[in-house]
DNA sequence: CTGAAAGCGCTTACAG
DNA sequence: CTGAAAGCGCTTACAG
């Protein structure tokens, strides 16, 4: 078994190289039989192309990026395995690329990106305005570019997030109807979606004449689903429960945190749902298998997947034709699973 | 912002496309000035090389791949991460393929790496045969290949694996000295690595005295984490615990098993740990948040990871000496956690 | 220290 | 329907 380039198949054929290309591309320029003489010899010797020298020839790579921060969060994992699954039914590969929050890093993956030819990316950016220059030239001339989830980036291009706002606002009204008014709303820091966050939760407690507290709204600085904040999340959450009005209710709109908080917790001998009504912002599967299960805010995960990857085909279609598209900004619905860490008083 | 190429930052210099070339490589051909002149303008150009050529040229990527069955198994994503974290500190980039368990999807997948000049593979194969000649092929002319996890595969080769017998025994062992007799070994059908566990199995009962039955060994078969199991499994269990002897213990040596027998069980009202003990084989970092906290055999994944890529680098110097390396199988330690599932009696 | 030139393995516009 | 030839953007052995 040895490697062979088309050149050497020609001459074991007597055909010329151009010819064994055209007939492995199923070109109609080539007589039936001739595409049948050369496939059955290709398929003898397990012919495997020089995928470089076709895509530096073409320019092309049949090759697609996603790019998240951590692929260790479960809404990004589902969402890469749910644009992994739509893609093999396609000619599509995929390559899967973390920025971990990074900004350089951000920037070196897409690089990575123009280096290799990559036809669309997909990307959940570090920040608002990361990479904001580049990402921009890419759409200029190399590729199309989907942002899903952190949408406030300033790429002008298509999005697809969730409502933020009405999600949070729905939890905060069940909490309160479950006569849970003394909630701690539990962010990550510096999350662009924060602002559409607190103002759900804002107009809930409004909406519900309960009075708002600042105390409440605890954020926490992390970049990576590793960083240890488990000693500082866990002073926080206690110097609220030993103030004289203990909290009885927590949203937590991270899936780390969820996970974490439902930790601490335990550990401090909280009892859920009893004392403390709890929802997460989680798409994890063992969700139903936590102690206590856990009630959770969850994505609409596939549903984005499925828009993005269908966005980016439209653009890929059109893609020489400039201002062909009117950019739009998704905003899809989640939903709120009942599990058994909240309950009425 | 547009692309340029070398020869086009070589017009704008009045240097030669080569000289470009050999600065951006840093060769030592080339002199200091000459150097900082064309690393400013293409810093300044911010220059993004065409990977496609360059891997034409010089026939490699500085690209590794890491080959899984299925990514969403906690054990194999977690070595993924950890390989994927070692490989950050060095030149080479990493790819990602699943097989989902399918010869044919593993067959692609290594020709891919193949048409990608891909450098190094590491895989944990379908089967014990499956892309053999491929696989061999890819050793003797592409690139090295390591196998880990299945380590059945016939390929001569580095493997990592683990010591099966070994911690299925002491988990045994462990179970009876809580007396705890009655035990069901709950299977993955078809693994490679079922001989060995059975083995450690019956050996730990046979020391203790303990008769073994037949029927408390479990074979389920599925192939994916999402394959629909549960109520197989679920009957399955229903009808020992409905036998005279009901089993006191269970088990579970598949990461995808282990978390749907602890839901069958909660849900059948089993109590644990009382009416039954329970084992996984689990890197889920939540089997401590679990109901109850899971008590785990945890494969040393880290240490895995890392004598992988050791290995593999190690093959990488030494590419062109064939028959350079004495093949070696390495067997892994494989640590207890215990939590809540078990106690004694 | 710099440059000219060949060539990696494909594809494709063009010729016949 | 098939072939000859140019060229994609690099690298590198060789010349000077």
């Amino acid at each position: 078994m040895k490697r062979f380039t088309l050149k050497e198949i020609g001459q074991q054929l007597n055909l010329s190289p151009g010819t064994i290309s055209k007939a492995l591309n199923d070109s109609h320029e080539i007589s039936a039989e001739t595409k049948k003489l050369i496939l059955d010899f290709t398929q003898k010797i397990n012919y495997i192309p020089n995928f470089s020298a076709k895509s530096l020839k073409t320019g092309r790579s049949n090759t697609l990026a996603i790019i998240v921060p951590f692929i260790s969060s479960s809404f990004f994992f589902d969402f890469y395995e749910d644009i992994s699954h739509i893609l093999s039914q396609t000619n599509y590969k995929l390559i899967l690329l973390q920025t971990f929050n990074d900004e350089k890093k951000e920037k070196e993956a897409l690089e990575l990106c123009v280096q290799s030819n990559i036809e669309g990316v997909i990307i959940s950016p570090v920040k608002n305005d990361s990479s904001l220059s580049l990402l921009f030239y890419m759409m200029e001339q190399v590729c199309p570019v989907i942002i899903f989830d952190r949408i406030n980036h300033q790429l002008d291009t298509f999005k697809i997030g969730i409502q933020n706002n009405k999600v949070i606002y729905q939890a905060t009204e069940e909490m309160i109807k479950n006569r849970r008014e003394n909630i701690i709303l539990l962010l990550c820091k510096d999350i662009g979606g924060n602002v559409s966050r607190i103002k759900g939760y804002k107009d809930a407690l409004f909406n519900a004449g309960v009075p708002f507290k600042e105390e409440n709204i605890i954020e926490i600085s992390y970049s990576s689903p590793k960083d240890n904040i488990d000693d500082e999340l866990e002073s926080k959450i206690s110097t609220l429960l030993n103030r004289p009005f203990a909290p009885n209710a927590l949203l937590s709109t991270t899936d780390t945190l969820s996970l974490k908080v439902l930790h601490i917790l335990n550990k401090l001998k909280v009892k859920i749902p009893d004392d403390m009504n709890l929802i997460g912002f989680s798409n994890t599967p063992f969700a139903n298998s936590l102690n206590p299960s856990l009630t959770t805010i969850t994505q609409p995960t596939q549903l984005m997947a499925e828009k993005s990857v269908e966005l980016l085909l439209q653009m890929l279609k059109k893609k020489n034709k400039k201002n062909y598209f009117e950019f739009e900004t998704y905003f899809l619905d989640c939903s709120i699973e009942h599990r058994k860490s909240t309950s009425s008083l």
